[in-house]
DNA sequence: ATTAGCAGTCGCAAGCATAGAGTGCTAACA
DNA sequence: TGTTAGCACTCTATGCTTGCGACTGCTAAT
């Protein structure tokens, strides 16, 4: 990143800032008013051209005011991010709830709170799921050849699945097969489990079971199965940039296609924030800020939110740096107020 | 509905059939090239004139063609209806499946096959739960004061919740509980649940789990739980009704919200098809059509599609009246494909 | 280094003329 | 009475021109 004079980041602040409420390209006479009364608006005008030929600025013809490129929104969060680490980042964290709602219900509402105060569309990605500790596997059989299989983790019940199971089998039949398989897998992480762990000699009679467990352990690791939720899609109209359809049909395209958000969080997962800006990282005149997200201290995913490029950067990372405290208050809320 | 003359009926079938693959006014000559060539033009427009007059035709300025009006779509697809019942409605109905899937599973693929198909938004609303048989409530000990709580009916599983649990519950009381459960729920249908419902005498150790479970089941009564699935939203791009922003805030705002749906549907849940045609049925510039669904012989909801008012009616019709037929053909074609 | 002043550029809205599409009406016709 | 040809009329869409307003970039003075 570019060194800047300490005014020309004033100035490229003041421009981003400016421009995120008006949304209208932003004049050097309108600077000057507002943040820099003390020098004149052709002062403004050739430190904007400085920034501008930097990259940092556009122009939308020659005679409009400046916008903010992707990369100036870039600078503009890494220094908002600078000041948030110093003061507080709580690890995103929902503990004890899990034990009672299990994973789906409270990424549901997390989900729904933060599209809520943000007032963008907000998503959830569960991934991570590898790290998770098999605690138990039950097995419980539903009759006509059918069993469910329950896996439960350190950070509450994973996943929940039928499997066919041969004709006539008995409790007794599932218990011991339940006995089998925690033998082998109960304490080992989910990402240990692979097609190559087979059965113990001398229970070869449990093989069908065990296959099937196997393969629903091995589709909860990340990528095949691994869940989004998003929440708010409509708030993007709100937005003036979404009366353009074609912004709306990029912005549906992205969120409806799980491949693609996948694609844009991979490898960050062990990044505090991730945070993607414009065309140049997928997003076309888009945004895309997510926060790791934990659950009984185990990371099991991101939170997010998507929107305009020139989105409220500011709240949406504080709001997401607190989540852990917010949730909670605002649910209480929320429950009165239902 | 009015009574309309043979020639009359042709003409309003005319202009819809025109309209539905234009999306552009429809001119008196251009209806005579393709439809009637045997009349002129100024008898076309005579015709269209009563039409307009009646209501079933829409001019957008004096100088354009006609467009169907939502009160023609009605007119159009009523004819559909009655040349379809009598050829073959089969009950949309998925069997067997169930047992092995569970219900959710089901839906999503119906969902994402009928969009696939029609090329429109789909969505499927779960309802008439409360017909659904309850055959067992099965009880399972997750440690941590915690418990699963799995409600299987004829139709499958229906649901599955957990639920919080005194401290040092046994496996032992909580086979108790689930027989006593039993006794009192099953065989029940689950519209007869109801907080009336007490434990019986002598056994009031096991009150909290009856209780919740008593809450559970209500809880998946239509309505405070019924769930809505939507697949293809960004499908609605493809037609250019939707380069409007408003149009596409609009459909976004109907498929977004559980309650609007329902409301659209509501009291429809005996109708084989239910249509729902423009502003004056709650759908305005859109048009929702659904279709009555039932998995191993219980009706369960209705599928369907959403669109822009002219969508395919028949096409839209004939794969919904036909889907149990079709969604066997398509998903063994798709597992090729995948 | 900063500033005032000014020329230059461009977008945007309004005004106007024109071409094209389609209708409604009327009068004649079978 | 139903049908038709012909014509006047209306309205949209497009393109062109013009003027205004909003900025900027440049230059010369401080």
């Amino acid at each position: 990143m570019d060194q800047l004079s300490a005014r020309k980041k004033r100035l490229l602040e003041a421009v981003v800032d400016s421009y995120i409420c008006s949304v209208e390209p932003i004049s050097s006479s309108a600077i000057q008013k507002e943040y820099m009364p003390d020098v004149s608006s052709a002062t403004i005008r050739s430190e904007l051209a400085g920034l501008e030929e930097l990259g940092y600025l556009v122009k939308p013809h020659v005679s409009a005011g400046r916008v903010p490129s992707s990369k100036a929104y870039r600078y503009y969060v890494e220094s908002i991010l600078s000041s948030v680490s110093e003061e507080d980042i709580d690890e995103l964290e929902q503990a004890g709830r899990a034990k009672i709602e299990g994973v789906e219900t409270i990424v549901k509402d997390t989900v729904k709170v933060v599209s809520d105060i943000t007032n963008y569309t907000s998503l959830m990605v569960l991934e991570g799921v590898d790290n998770l500790i098999v605690k138990e596997v039950k097995l419980i059989n539903l009759g006509n050849d059918t069993a469910l299989v329950i896996v439960i983790t350190d950070a509450g019940v994973l996943r929940d699945k039928l499997i066919d199971i041969g004709a006539g089998v008995t409790d007794g039949y599932l218990d011991s097969a339940a006995c089998i398989i925690n033998d082998a897998f109960g304490g080992r992480s989910i990402k240990d489990i692979s097609y190559s762990d087979t059965l113990p000699a001398g229970v070869e009679e449990f093989k069908q079971v065990f296959d099937e467990v196997v393969a629903l352990l091995r589709a909860c690791k990340s990528g095949s199965d691994s869940q989004i939720y998003v929440e708010g899609t409509d708030k993007i109209f709100d937005y003036p940039e979404y009366k353009d359809v074609d912004n709306v049909r990029n912005f549906m395209s992205v969120i409806s296609r799980k491949d693609k958000i996948h694609e844009l969080i991979d490898g960050d997962s062990d990044i505090e924030f991730s945070i993607k800006i414009g065309a140049e990282e997928g997003v076309k005149n888009m945004a895309l800020v997510t926060a790791r997200y934990a659950i009984s201290g185990n990371k099991v995913g991101r939170v997010g939110v998507i929107g305009p490029e020139r989105m409220d950067y500011k709240k949406v990372i504080k709001v997401l740096s607190r989540l852990g405290r917010t949730i909670g208050e605002l649910t209480d809320k929320e429950d009165k107020d239902v």
